[in-house]
DNA sequence: CTAGGGTTAG
């Protein structure tokens, strides 16, 4: 009898400590360790319950949670009101709603939680009426919930107005506004409360220091740190972060020495602050010496690595981490779809016990970025809980992947699409040419109340550019500047580029000049625009301005100036520029390169040079430099070296027409007849056919399509050259598009 | 031991 009494008190005290080790590894993270000490039980009680439905929910697995929650057959209103809190916490509003309404039984608690979820996902009005509902009102943490909920959304009127009704008002009472305030960078009115307020705590004055850290006025976090009466770790570690952000790590280390109270979040925040610096050594060094780690400590460290690139380092540790959570899993797998190793990542992926959205999304994004476009819709379709960013993922995937129908496909059926889903799809657009569905997308974007950003505006401008559909893309050009884009440097960049390519020289450079702080883009888009416009002696100014600018040039740079130079002949300067692009700025020359360069040789006459350049070169020579070699032979009458030309491109290219013509051509005009008819005869046997070209022209604001694919239409260039023949081509594509009126209706 | 209101590290 007396044994059997000690056993059940025993058994008490037994699972008394479980539960309490359950809500702890929940609360910190270590879901896992939390899982197996629950099913390890042989006894459980309400409470045992009612700490796992919160261990579930503080980790994202709302859904367990409640499943949990639903097998329970004796709930107390600690177990509704826990479940409550997990739907707060996942911002599950209507889950949250619904169970509210079904409860048995409410207490403040409940209120409590139904008002902060409402607060939290922005429904004020919600939160309101329901506060006005509440039948008892002498409880604090209500009215505190609704002044926080206020004040947190800037609406400081209601919540001082609360503030003054509100019977025994208490520090939290005067916290909750002021956090409104530092949490939106409103320090001025934020200091200007604080000195107001009748009593301050240690949680006002740390507040105070994390609003200007977050604002960046370091110095006045570090008066406000001063004045502190007894700072306690929250105060350091606050102010060591706000050194550590912008990048002054000396001083951050000095206060991580000097702190009197260092706990294991110091540590953290040290080593996360060298982390952020590329400091690895500094970082694993720290953890290294620190007396314990948890979860955060072992996902820095492995973070750490995974940025310096150094993942064999990272994957060490990964596999030393005791309970691996899913940040660290996650930043592991981030690491190898970084470096294209899918199939690493993918084992972590496959053995993790949970995942959570982020990591679906990164390995989602893995398959995409290597046009693994199968297996990343196989992820996307398994996946239960999708987010935008799983959607605007797969847009990507297959706009890149060139199947735009099938990114199309996935952007309708989308339910909310943001910014970025927009711009997803209208770059795509851009890079697979469809620059008319590019240009009506971005009309539909701003239909559906959608702001256009600097993105959409240099994508949009990009199509323009490509239409050389000037009209519209002056039209771009006001809207940027009405919506105050026009100086963004991006947009600029794209504006240059579409004023080059409709020929507006002048206007580009105007947008040049404009412009404060040029990039390297800037610089290039202006040179290829002179380059394209056949400028060339202004494009090689430009470009030695903008070396003196101290500007380093790039590939593309290179690739703008060369053209210019081959373009209007300047063979020596051209042969300069190309030498100093290797030895000077130390850049390995691509296959545009020597495009280039042969162009030049060619078309100068120099075409022995130019096959010596081909046989020296460290690249494949592709199609356009075969074609270049095989014009300058056709031009300089050097049937000889024409025919390894042409024999050359049409391995490469043996269904282009253009270069069995430009062959027979050249056959033609050193009489070697019996050649140009073989070629003849090959083209037809090959079924080789000039192939449609397609052109854009724009007349009185209207951009038209056309293709040039039937014989009756087209002229000996291919290019429509009578307004006549342009109308009757305009039926017959029935193409049409005017941005104008709908752009300015829409914004 | 489990649930609500104001602050810190990842």
């Amino acid at each position: 009898m007396k044994q059997g009494l000690r056993k059940v008190s025993e058994q008490r005290s037994n699972v008394f400590y479980q539960n309490l080790k359950i809500s702890r590894l929940g609360k910190s993270g270590r879901l896992e360790e939390a899982i197996k000490v629950f099913t390890l039980m042989d006894q459980k009680n309400t409470v045992t319950y009612n700490s796992m439905i919160s261990a579930y929910a503080k980790n994202g697995r709302i859904n367990d949670a409640r499943h949990l929650f639903d097998q329970m057959t004796n709930r107390n209103l600690v177990s509704w009101n826990s479940m409550l809190a997990g739907y707060l916490h996942n911002d599950k509003v209507e889950e949250a709603h619904d169970l509210f309404d079904k409860m048995p039984k409410r207490d403040p608690f409940s209120w409590t939680l139904m008002i902060s979820c409402y607060m939290r996902t922005g429904k004020l009005d919600r939160a309101r009426a329901l506060f006005d509902l509440l039948p008892d009102k002498t409880d604090t943490a209500c009215w505190n919930a609704m002044i926080a909920g206020y004040a947190k959304k800037c609406r400081f009127a209601e919540a001082k107005s609360l503030l003054n009704e509100m019977p025994g008002k208490n520090l939290v009472s005067w916290n909750s506004i002021l956090t409104g305030y530092t949490q939106n960078g409103e320090m001025v009115l934020g200091s200007q409360f604080f000195e107001e307020m009748p009593e301050r705590d240690l949680v006002s004055w740390n507040l105070m220091v994390a609003g200007f850290v977050d604002v960046g006025a370091l110095d006045s976090a570090w008066e406000y740190f001063q004045r502190i009466p007894n700072p306690n770790v929250v105060s350091w570690v606050t102010m060591l972060c706000g050194f550590a952000r912008i990048g002054r790590l000396v001083e951050a280390r000095r206060l991580f020495d000097e702190m009197p109270c260092r706990n294991i979040v110091s540590w953290n925040a040290m080593i996360a602050a060298y982390v952020q610096s590329l400091q690895i050594d500094e970082a694993a060094s720290l953890f290294m010496q620190m007396p314990e780690r948890d979860s955060v400590s072992w996902t820095t460290i492995i973070n750490g690595y995974v940025r310096v690139g150094k993942l064999d380092k990272a994957r060490k540790y990964l596999d030393e981490m005791p309970y691996k959570n899913i940040g660290a899993q996650t930043a592991m797998i981030c690491g190898y779809v970084q470096n294209n190793r899918m199939e690493e990542a993918s084992k972590i992926f496959h053995r993790m016990g949970t995942r959570d959205i982020v990591c679906w999304n990164t390995m989602i994004a893995g398959y995409t970025q290597c046009g693994r476009m199968n297996e990343a819709a196989n992820l996307f379709y398994k996946m239960v809980e999708k987010d935008i960013v799983s959607w605007n993922t797969m847009i990507v995937g297959y706009a890149q992947a060139g199947q735009m129908d099938k990114a199309l496909k996935i952007f309708k059926e989308m339910s909310e699409r943001n910014v970025v889903s927009w711009n997803s799809l209208i770059t795509g657009f851009v890079q697979n040419g469809l620059y008319f569905d590019a240009l009506k997308s971005f009309v539909l974007m701003g239909q559906e109340g959608k702001k256009p950003d600097q993105l959409t505006f240099s994508c949009g401008l990009s199509a323009c550019a490509n239409l050389a559909a000037l009209q519209v893309g002056k039209q771009l050009h006001h809207l940027a500047f009405k919506v105050g884009y026009s100086n963004n440097l991006f947009v600029s960049n794209a504006l240059i580029t579409m004023y080059a390519k409709c020929g507006r020289i002048l206007d580009a450079k105007a947008v040049f000049k404009g412009i404060d702080l040029a990039d390297v883009v800037t610089w290039n888009s202006l040179i290829a625009g002179y380059a394209l416009n056949g400028c060339g002696k202004e494009a090689v100014k430009l470009f030695e301005e903008m070396v003196s600018e101290r500007v380093s040039p790039d590939e593309v740079t290179f690739i703008g100036v060369l053209t210019a130079c081959s373009h209007v002949g300047l063979v020596e300067q051209g042969l300069e520029l190309f030498k100093c692009m290797v030895h000077v700025h130390n850049i390995e020359p691509l296959a545009e390169h020597y495009a280039c360069v042969i162009d030049l040789l060619g078309r100068a006459g120099r075409v022995d040079e130019a096959f010596e350049m081909v046989r020296g070169m460290k690249v494949k020579a592709h199609a356009g430099i075969w074609s270049a070699l095989l014009w300058a032979c056709q031009l300089h009458q050097k049937p000889e070296l024409g025919e390894i030309a042409s024999e050359k491109l049409l391995e490469l290219q043996p269904d282009r027409s253009s270069n069995h013509v430009l062959l027979s051509n050249m056959h033609a005009e050193v009489g070697r007849w019996d050649d140009v008819e073989k070629i003849r005869g090959f083209m037809k046997e090959s079924g080789a056919q000039k192939q449609p070209g397609c052109s854009w022209i724009e007349i009185q604001n209207e951009v038209h399509a056309f293709v040039s694919n039937d014989p009756m239409l087209r002229t000996t260039d291919g290019i429509c050259s009578t307004s006549k023949t342009l109308t009757a081509q305009i039926k017959n594509t029935g193409q049409k598009f005017d941005i104008q009126a709908q752009l300015l209706e829409s914004l």
